[in-house]
DNA sequence: CTAGAATATTACTTTTTAGTAACCCGAGCA
DNA sequence: TGCTCGGGTTACTAAAAAGTAATATTCTAG
């Protein structure tokens, strides 16, 4: 008798887009599709390493798709993939309740949340 | 000029629900209330520190009721709070997607999908 | 020919998270 | 007396996740 794997099935979703930046680098694809570079730019925290690390996950897990245009320097693009795209309202609904959670918490978003031209920071 | 906090406001949010076990709980809470041993009961993985340390700091966060009744052996019950049931559609929704998205690794949940009583293991 | 660009990898270290096992409390019970 | 119950704590250890820093590649610009 195999064990199973999983004793509820959110754990299946944790292991596809738990950690620390899965979720946030997904959440920045949502909007468009992001070169290595600028993800970089936009998630000031990440390091060089977990950035890739996390993004060849995402990419095993069907979640991304990998677009490697054949020049140099290299180009590389990351997007959702259509597969990806399915957790598209869950994103949404995460990043809604963060937002939520930090007027709660704080009062008002522009206090906690960077204003890096990504955020919008208007009263809701 | 103080630090911000956050630079996306799915960062708060992964404060509050992320790891390994806090998302676990809140969907077994979700569908009723629960006593300690109930919960470890059905989280097989979990210790007993690990559980009490997750569900301390969800009622820190006011996700999480406690409820102590004044008895020996002591009993004490976990709830979602009002605030801890607005997580609710996005524990649905993880749960959801954890279950299509083990259909679709693995063919059907059956196999592997634990069969403790709280799965509901038909096809869909 | 050397420097720099963008992407990626590697070896190594630190930090964070999680697990182990022993223990406390106070009532009941054999 | 001493053992059980359920809930919880503590000190310690192990494992996993994340960070650091150096290096590779390949082409172009100067």
């Amino acid at each position: 008798m195999i064990k199973k794997k999983y004793n509820i099935s959110v754990e299946a979703t944790l292991e596809v887009i738990g950690g620390k930046w899965k979720c946030v680098i997904l959440c920045h694809l949502m909007h468009c599709k992001r070169r290595t570079s600028d993800l970089k730019r936009i998630m000031p925290g990440i390091t060089q390493k977990m950035l890739i690390q996390q993004l060849r996950e995402l990419e095993q897990d069907g979640i991304v798709n990998r677009i490697v245009y054949n020049q140099a320097p290299p180009k590389v693009e990351y997007e959702l993939s259509e597969y990806g795209d399915s957790l598209r309202t869950i994103l949404n609904s995460l990043c809604n309740w963060g937002d939520a959670h930090i007027v709660r918490e704080y009062g008002d978003k522009a206090s906690m949340l960077e204003d890096n031209g990504l955020n919008d920071l208007s009263d809701s």
